[in-house]
DNA sequence: TAGATAAAAGACTATTTTATCTTAAATTAT
DNA sequence: ATAATTTAAGATAAAATAGTCTTTTATCTA
């Protein structure tokens, strides 16, 4: 469904949206450690990010990332995006190119449903509500 | 979503689903030859879907494969289950072990509802009805 | 200005997935 | 029986993904 890549970088935008970390610079190692990711495999998914306009970042001492807009205007969707490309929205389901409107494959107009669903499901999920929703339910970030 | 495999399985199900190939033994190299895959590659997803119950085989001169089950008695999610185990409908969406009814995700929830849809989608899409709409819309089975 | 710090960049390794090539085993037909 | 055929199996290769290690570059602080 989402590469290891995508689920780290939405663990990461969620992690930088919660009270203790919101509008402070994060190291990524420090991100990494509480999440339990390698500091530097990590630190290209953030680089992603930040090349996609999701995090901002600044190198040297007391340098760190940090969401790069306001948490209601960060969509999953935007994270997923970035990392994991369109893909997941685009292709047909059983793989065939020639796949559309016209031509359908068997699952075309049901997976046509299903993934205005899942888009939906990710675009509604801004990074301010799902902030909420651990803070809401005690959530703990945790493998 | 789906895995190569799992798409080139699906492929090879409905293909014998279809009324030119129903009840006969085809050879693997010709449905490789049919769907553009290569040989000795579908050779092993057939044989993965021949231990999982959902084709058989016989070897030698006139040898081939079939489709173990009545059409109307194989759904898509027992090629996926087969081919790419049940990981897609069990494990969270986040990838945190720990993600539970009582220890939710940010996504439990939501997650869990589209899953059901999924899931209700390819347990509906037997072969049958497949290949109904297969030949109802006269649609080629092509990359 | 110098040293420390932390992200960026590059080279490298490991694992999984996808795919190919060759050989073995089973079945049929002659 | 023997030869032809076709799946099964095994070894190998290529590509994508995941992850590590080292060096460079930018930034802050003393």
């Amino acid at each position: 469904m989402l590469s290891q890549s995508c689920i780290y970088g939405i663990q990461t935008c969620i992690y930088l949206s919660l009270p203790q970390q919101l509008g402070k610079k994060v190291r990524v190692s420090s991100i990494a450690e509480s999440l339990g990711i390698s500091p530097t495999f990590l630190s290209k998914i953030v680089f992603t990010l930040v090349q996609g306009g999701v995090l901002c970042s600044t190198r040297g001492a007391n340098g760190g990332v940090w969401l790069a807009k306001e948490l209601s205007e960060i969509q999953t969707l935007d994270i997923i995006k970035v990392i994991d490309g369109p893909k997941l929205f685009k292709d047909c389901l059983l793989g065939f190119s020639g796949c559309n409107d016209k031509k359908p494959c068997p699952f075309h107009q049901q997976w046509g449903q299903e993934r205005i669903r899942l888009m939906a499901m990710f675009q509604e999920s801004t990074l301010d509500k799902i902030a909420q929703k651990v803070n809401d339910l005690d959530l703990r970030i945790q493998m």
